[in-house]
DNA sequence: ACTGAAACCGGTTTGAC
DNA sequence: GTCAAACCGGTTTCAGT
């Protein structure tokens, strides 16, 4: 599985293209890319289908929607078992506070990207649905003054990724 | 700015579908809603005038791209002032690997989330894009072993944000 | 906020290279 | 096998109400 796909040009400056906008028509893809709406609607059919393209998502503010306040919230869950891990990760990810969950190497195994109401409402977060939980060991919450999303998403420049050993 | 907007329940259910499935047609929108598709139309115009929609995004798989090993940088800036900060920013957020980048309280200044072909090339980037810059006091490297994006953003249940200012 | 009509688009078929 | 052109049914969009 996950293995890299050959994308060729036309596929990469669709994609990057889409990634600015995903509801780009066909036909605009077409006249920017130099081909027929037909073949765009096939490489894209082509990359959905091999996996490539996960889905079209909205991008909401969360400021706008009341929750102006961000932060990351560094996580120990010991003893560190599947037991353990498994609900508490249950729990996080279907919170309505919680954007992003990650499981990391380190003495940190969770980090948790929250969007709150406010300082008051982090608090809250923290104590009733994070050092209350018998698993969880430690909690460092740091918040987010500013964020970037960076740049489209694109296959590596040259094919070094595959030395195969 | 930001501040935040009143929504009613037909707003939040057009966006709770969308936040699904962005190219959910304003047909099937309002079939599921109780409205018309024009005034499914009229909502998500409103919402993106107003801020709260940023934009639609195609969302891709990083290991089909052959960038199969993601991991968060936490980085300290030192000194920790405007003239070494912005640079650092700039390049960092262009570069082809970096996905987010978030500037923090705590004693690290930046995370940043990349994801390159292998730990070759994260030790690259380390050493090519952080370490070697005079203004990087530290690097933290962590790897990701699995990662989770949350349920929808909607705003918080009760009127509990706005307290008049 | 709904109705309806016209412009537009997505996706299939067809045909050329 | 891949791309381009034609085509149809569905979608978006904009009047008017």
């Amino acid at each position: 599985m996950a293995d890299s796909i050959a994308l060729d040009p036309v596929d990469l400056h669709i994609l990057r293209l889409l990634q600015n906008d995903s509801r780009t028509t066909y036909r605009e893809l077409a006249a920017e890319v130099g081909v027929a709406p037909s073949t765009c609607l096939d490489r894209v059919a082509r990359l959905r289908r091999s996996g490539v393209i996960l889905g079209h998502q909205l991008r909401l503010d969360p400021a706008r929607l009341g929750r102006g306040l961000e932060a990351l919230l560094s996580v120990q869950v010991r003893p560190h078992r599947r037991e353990l891990i498994g609900p508490f990760v249950e729990r996080i990810r279907t919170l309505p506070e919680s954007r992003a969950l990650f499981h990391l190497t380190g003495p940190d195994d969770y980090l948790v990207h929250v969007a709150v109401t406010g300082t008051a409402d982090l608090q809250r977060l923290v104590l009733d649905e994070f050092t209350s939980r018998r698993e969880v060991a430690r909690v460092e919450t740091r918040l987010i003054f500013q964020q970037w999303e960076c740049g489209p998403l694109l296959p590596p420049p040259a094919e070094s990724a595959e030395s195969g050993h």
